[in-house]
DNA sequence: GACCTGACTCAAC
DNA sequence: AGTTGAGCCAGGT
């Protein structure tokens, strides 16, 4: 595992249960607000993991993608309180910068 | 080391 | 508000 997908992994670990971040905030996290679609790229890699990948979505508040579906990711985030329309968080459920 | 890909984002149509 | 195209990065081939 490079070191850039650990810190995305760590900064992931940050996030509160019941509440989600976007991948920009996560980019910014590790600093490198650039690097969107890398974090999204390891993210997709982890897929089994202690990390909580399903917490992080888009910016526009849709879920995005997951490795095992986006159904699937919807459904964990119910789970944790979240609440998803059509495959939109609401937005106050996400937290802006980590 | 160049090239292609993808869980992204923003601006424009 | 939904789709499209271009720009961005780290990894893998």
């Amino acid at each position: 595992m490079t070191p850039f997908q650990k810190k995305v992994y760590t900064a992931t670990k940050r996030i509160p249960r019941g509440k989600v971040a976007t991948y920009s905030a996560v980019a910014r996290a590790v600093q490198k607000q650039l690097a969107v679609r890398a974090v999204g790229n390891a993210l997709n890699k982890n897929s089994s993991s202690d990390v909580p990948c399903h917490r992080v979505i888009s910016s526009d508040g849709t879920v995005g993608g997951f490795a095992r579906g986006a159904k699937e990711k919807i459904k964990l985030l119910r789970r944790e309180g979240v609440e998803v329309r059509r495959g939109r968080v609401r937005p106050r459920f996400i937290l802006p910068s980590l």
